[in-house]
DNA sequence: ACCTGAACACCGTTCAAGT
DNA sequence: ACCTGAACACCGTTCAAGT
């Protein structure tokens, strides 16, 4: 008779699973058998694979690191959007959990709190605030899942995106002529400067908003 | 001994499946059977069932209506920005189809070559418009993604979501002010507002970086 | 209260066999 | 060339039975 599992070991547990094998690969019966239990139990703990992946998604949320001492709230808003996408990194397919899952958990709640609270420091109205979170969420987590999923560098076989490349240069160029002479910038992988891009046209645009009113 | 089944009837009872049980339900072994065929019979003419996402995909993005006669970049990218987004909500659960599959296909090139050219048109260098172009499609399937996965209205169980919002309202909110303050807003689903909004601090975001070079 | 064993209703995919 | 039947190696989840 072992000591009963208790639902902090099953989180940090499906955890390691995850990086280990990845979001299609983490299954009740294989977390079973990595702490030592039948799957069917693992519904004395928990209701459903659907909480454990939000259980998962909160864990995940809880890495996250509130940058201090920041000036304003365009230099607090990119800092938190750096952020987040590092947690979003940190863990195999976490931005898929992240996507997959509603947001529930004490660790989630704060992470929508900080950013809530940036943009009401920039001195947004209340319906902006929710709408630019909402956006700004969209963003990072739409990123990062493009980024893993089919970008260059991301988790797809290597091969698969070499391919893509090939075919962007192949491609009839009176059909798609600006994306054949663009297929070179299209396959090249800098992520990080993408990311940098897109949360700088993020930011103008909401500064501009800000002074449009 | 009936006709050979071509493969543009399977992607088409694909989407039709698509629509009737979403993503999770669509099934080799149900699509077999809405063709009268054994699910094995299907690997005659698919590699995989994730080319037949990807074939899926390009077919979703053939419902494409690229929206003509347009007075510049910015109302260009604004058209095509909603026309984009009324495509992912013309099938269930399309965004998470788009998703999943790597850039592959005919129509779905015709969508990229469009986003291209539209950038091009403002005069962005070739950098800026490749990362644009991810940007903007990140935002897009980003923001239906969640608009259909975890936001008010969505898939997701109407009582998911009823949920949530109880929990926003009855939060501690000496630990989540903001949250708990903004609780009605949040849960609100104005979701055509929201993606108005979004749409607008990305083009106010690509003008600034247009008018600051 | 927590775990096991066995079962149910499914999956994607392979492969020999038929026509 | 295209389809069937049967099989393989899996899934999530339920439930009686044990302790």
């Amino acid at each position: 008779v072992r000591a009963p599992i208790s639902r902090e070991q099953i989180v940090h547990q499906a955890l390691a699973l995850l990086d280990d094998v990845g979001f299609d690969g983490l299954t009740m019966r294989k977390l079973g058998e990595r702490l030592g239990i039948q799957a069917a139990s693992l519904y004395n703990h928990v209701h459903d694979k659907q909480e454990l992946l939000a259980l998962l998604a909160d864990a995940i949320c809880g890495e996250f690191r509130v940058p201090e001492s920041v000036h304003g709230w365009r230099a607090g808003l990119e800092a938190l959007g750096w952020e987040y996408r590092r947690v979003l990194l940190a863990h195999r397919d976490a931005a898929r959990v992240l996507a997959s899952t509603p947001p529930v958990g004490p660790r989630r709640w704060a992470l929508m709190e900080q950013l809530l609270s940036v943009l009401r420091m920039g001195g947004f109205s209340d319906v902006d605030i929710v709408d630019a979170s909402w956006m700004c969420n969209s963003f990072v987590v739409g990123f990062v899942l493009d980024e893993t999923q089919g970008a260059p560098g991301g988790e797809q076989d290597e091969q698969v995106w070499a391919q893509v490349g090939q075919w962007f240069r192949s491609l009839p160029a009176e059909r798609y002529p600006v994306l054949v002479s663009l297929a070179g910038q299209m396959v090249e992988g800098d992520v990080k400067r993408r990311f940098g891009f897109g949360l700088r046209v993020l930011l103008d645009g909401l500064e501009a908003r800000l002074n449009n009113r």
